[in-house]
DNA sequence: CAGTCGTGGTG
DNA sequence: TCACCAAGACT
């Protein structure tokens, strides 16, 4: 528990530029998530000091949009079989689709092939530590170019995800919830928040992060066990409830995505091409699944070979 | 910039 | 039960 003596008097100097108007003070904050951090911590194998930035980055490819306990047993099978990018980059990238299982969204193991393959052409098979390298790379956005950089690197950056989004939200602005898609406005926020010190930044950064992870929830945050809570902009002002627009509920029966997935786990299964009359058994309704076999084609994840028959691509 | 892109666990 | 949610990127 860190051994804080209640809020020692906020200075009123409060702001820092453009940002709204926070009821927080970012470095408030750090040393608590800091200590909580080191003692609640999930100890998770990208996380090992031996991991590696290779582990990292396929770590944080899986990550996106996929939660931890579904990943794990699929990073561990992939960095077994590619503990290397050259190792993924002389694979077919259908082989990457077929590991990448049903962790979701499938052109992320394209990606993360085509990264491996650029890591070897550009940067002589090694992880860049650059965070403009990072960012070239396919499947790295500004989220996973700055994670790489910060984990594996150690190097100050906002590492900015919707847990941190969360977070921040709570903490320094004092709503419920941060804004449904990532603005400009957060990444300032986030950037105003980071410790000056960059070892310190790199520990902020996994730290705030978890703190989303495990206690300050979406659903039900844990506030009782929150390091924060007397700090909270959002708990000083009485919790009050999310107010702004409704957020998009994803449907997902019925759409183009549930039959992308059933002819892609037909293909997944199978060694050998496969004819299309098998993969029309996946779809009764003909338009829709031509469609989504086009566009499972046109992204890459399907090739179509002679005589009517589909395979991952080789 | 709003839409698209999988899958499964859960409150 | 079923809507919501999960370490985003790309167009």
């Amino acid at each position: 528990m860190p051994d804080r003596t209640e809020q020692t008097a906020h200075e009123a100097h409060s702001n820092i530029g453009s940002v709204q108007d926070h009821s927080g003070s970012p470095s408030a904050l750090h040393d608590p998530v800091l200590a909580w951090y080191a003692v609640n911590k999930r100890e998770l194998p990208w996380r090992e000091p031996g991991a590696g930035a290779w582990a990292v980055m396929v770590s944080e490819f899986m990550l996106q949009q996929t939660p931890v306990n579904r990943v794990l047993p699929a990073y561990q099978r992939w960095l077994e079989r590619w503990p290397k990018p050259v190792d993924l980059a002389a694979e077919a990238p259908g082989e990457a689709v077929r590991a990448w299982d049903r962790l979701g969204y499938p052109r992320r193991a394209l990606r993360l092939h085509a990264a491996a393959q650029a890591i070897v052409e550009r940067h002589g098979g090694e992880v860049p530590d650059d965070h403009a390298a990072l960012l070239a790379l396919p499947g790295v956005g500004t989220y996973t170019a700055a994670a790489i950089a910060s984990f594996a690197f150690g190097q100050r950056h906002a590492v900015v995800d919707t847990n941190v989004r969360r977070v921040l939200a709570r903490s320094l602005t004092g709503v419920a919830q941060p804004s449904i898609s990532p603005t400009a406005a957060d990444q300032r926020l986030a950037v105003s928040a980071l410790p000056a010190d960059e070892p310190t930044a790199a520990r902020w950064a996994v730290a705030s992060m978890e703190l989303g992870a495990l206690i300050c929830t979406a659903r039900t945050p844990r506030c009782a066990d929150c390091p924060i809570r007397s700090d909270c902009a959002w708990v000083r002002a009485g919790s009050p409830p999310y107010d702004g627009p409704p957020r998009r509920g994803q449907t997902y029966e019925g759409t183009d995505r549930q039959v992308r997935g059933r002819l892609l786990a037909v293909l997944r299964a199978a060694s050998a091409p496969v004819p299309k009359t098998e993969l029309d058994t996946c779809w009764p309704e003909p338009v829709q699944r031509e469609r989504a076999l086009d566009g499972l084609v046109a992204d890459g994840l399907v090739e179509p070979l002679s005589r009517g028959r589909y395979r991952l691509p080789a």
